[in-house]
DNA sequence: CGCCTTTGACCAGCGC
DNA sequence: GCGCTGGTCAAAGGCG
């Protein structure tokens, strides 16, 4: 009697999972149309955004320098995909690195490659074809004499970049994170510590050990005004598979990388009066601030993210610490309660940028409605961004009334109930799904970004960007980076909203002597 | 035992 | 040429 009991209960029990099945399956397929949606329309307004960048730089040209020669400007910070095709002073640089990487295929998110013709005080070529991530901490450069930053003009910075093609492009990432260093995914080996100038906290050195023959080195350091960020300066470029969660950093900075080398070439004209900071000079995409500066020895550091071209090495800023009201601010990460919310930069800031920084819109506000044409023809009465597809998916589905324009608090109100649905998180699983067969393409971390998400689908593993105390599966640095691999690529384009690294979950590394905090070491 | 971190030493680039 | 600084090397020690 009750074996055949128990039996119909299993029963029942099977129907009901089969029916949920089948109500994820339906959800699963919703969001994927919703992804191929987003990403055609990325793709296209990427093309019709490359020509605008191009006629600006055409016009733009006549009054400096002639063009000498379209610049690629390719942010790939994992690996890239095949275009290896940076311009010929990268080839000359990168040589054949780049080009192995160019070959083994993992596209970041944003990988642009723009073509710009650079007016001579704009784009300070980055030589790199494809600057992996590097960051170079950008405190000091905030110390720097005025003399100093005013030294080194932006055509200056052209010519060295020019006749110094060799140097990396660095890409620095500044990050609230209280542990020493931030997990980005890949295994670093710490070679070296020093007390850099300006700054009381010592920069430590790593070297990328998944691969022996890996070039990438990444610089990590606290910074001065608030301890508890993080700065963390990639060089190179990865030649061996990513895993996930390094893909994930890599893409992030990448498609910021993009847009901020994007900006450079339509911002920097050498007659614009853009209010700036020195030599800097912000811009606003949509949401994601950047700062465009031209010193050839120093870097800026700002609240947003900038670019420097350094003589030796550009320098690409993102500054993941900052809080911005039109970006969206995912309240998942509680970690940083440690450290005193300075109301600058929040515990849980997830933006790019900073809005409270003077800024001007990118390309002189070029870009921001043509975006907006874009996203709203492309995306009629539908999410104008991954994130607010899903999360006006999941608001429909529960009955909630999504605000016309997601604020911070819905957007709380979302997370929330996001982080106790099941389904919404098998959704977002077959999303990521979607993301990574369709954009991935023959990327090692495919593989990982389809089985992550599965895992996620059968609960196997909480989702990284909900969840907070998100498993670290490599070992290494102690913040996780565990925001949405391809979430730049899909999202940028409206900008606002995006699923940016929830300040980044930041848990504890092994060591914590290695703490680029710590003031004690070796300092030559 | 192997890997990793620590840290003093060394080297190169740059400015004066 | 000298000094400063950033970056790297490599020996020593720690840890699992």
């Amino acid at each position: 009697m009750a074996s055949s009991s128990s039996r119909r209960e299993q029963d029942d029990q099977l129907e009901s999972a089969k029916a949920e099945m089948g109500e994820v399956i339906e959800e699963n397929q919703r969001l994927k149309m919703y992804l191929n949606q987003i990403l055609k329309a990325y793709q296209n307004l990427q093309m019709q955004f490359h020509d605008i960048v191009r006629q600006d730089a055409e016009t733009t040209n006549n009054d400096d320098q002639e063009v000498e020669e379209p610049e690629l400007v390719s942010l790939t910070l994992g690996r890239f995909s095949s275009d290896s095709e940076k311009d010929d002073k990268n080839k000359t640089s990168g040589q054949g690195k780049e080009e192995e990487r160019g070959k083994e295929g993992l596209s970041l998110g944003l990988n642009y490659k723009f073509e710009v013709s650079k007016s001579g005080a704009d784009d300070e070529p980055l030589p790199n074809p494809s600057p992996e991530n590097s960051s170079q901490e950008p405190k000091e450069e905030e110390k720097w004499p005025a003399s100093k930053v005013h030294k080194t003009m932006i055509s200056g910075d052209d010519e060295v970049l020019q006749q110094n093609p060799v140097k990396k492009a660095r890409v620095c990432v500044r990050a609230r994170c209280d542990t020493p260093t931030m997990n980005d995914g890949c295994q670093w080996r710490k070679y070296g510590q020093k007390i850099s100038k300006g700054n009381p906290c010592p920069r430590a050195y790593y070297r990328c050990t998944v691969a022996p023959s890996c070039p990438v080195k990444k610089q990590v350091q606290r910074c001065v005004e608030d301890m508890s960020i993080l700065i963390i300066t990639y060089e190179g470029t990865h030649n061996h598979p990513l895993p996930m969660s390094a893909t994930a950093m890599a893409s992030t900075t990448s498609a910021a990388a993009s847009m901020l080398l994007s900006g450079l070439s339509s911002i920097s004209q050498p007659g614009s009066n853009i209010p700036s900071t020195a030599n800097t000079i912000p811009a606003n995409l949509h949401g994601i601030n950047f700062y465009l500066s031209d010193n050839s020895k120093s870097k800026f550091y700002l609240p947003s993210s900038s670019l420097s071209a350094a003589s030796s090495h550009p320098t690409i800023t993102l500054d993941l610490t900052a809080t911005s009201s039109s970006c969206l601010s995912l309240p998942f990460n509680r970690s940083s309660s440690a450290y005193p919310t300075t109301g600058r930069y929040p515990p849980t800031s997830l933006s790019f940028g900073s809005s409270e920084s003077n800024t001007v819109s990118w390309g002189n506000g070029l870009l921001q409605p043509y975006m907006k044409n874009q996203i709203g023809a492309l995306n009629i009465g539908r999410p104008q961004t991954l994130e607010n597809s899903i999360y006006q998916s999941f608001m429909q589905k529960n009955n909630l009334n999504p605000p016309q324009q997601p604020l911070p608090d819905g957007i709380a109100a979302a997370t929330k109930a996001i982080t106790a649905d099941p389904n919404f998180q098998s959704a977002l699983a077959a999303a990521l799904t979607s993301i990574f067969a369709t954009s991935n393409n023959g990327g090692a971390t495919q593989p990982a970004g389809v089985h992550l998400a599965q895992k996620l689908k059968c609960g196997e593993q909480p989702f990284p960007v909900l969840t907070p105390s998100y498993s670290q599966t490599v070992k290494g640095d102690g913040c996780a980076s565990s925001f949405l691999n391809k979430s730049p690529t899909t999202t940028s384009q409206t900008g606002s909203l995006m699923f940016l690294p929830p300040s980044l979950p930041f848990s504890t590394p092994k060591s914590a002597s290695a703490s680029p905090g710590d003031a004690r070491n070796h300092s030559n």
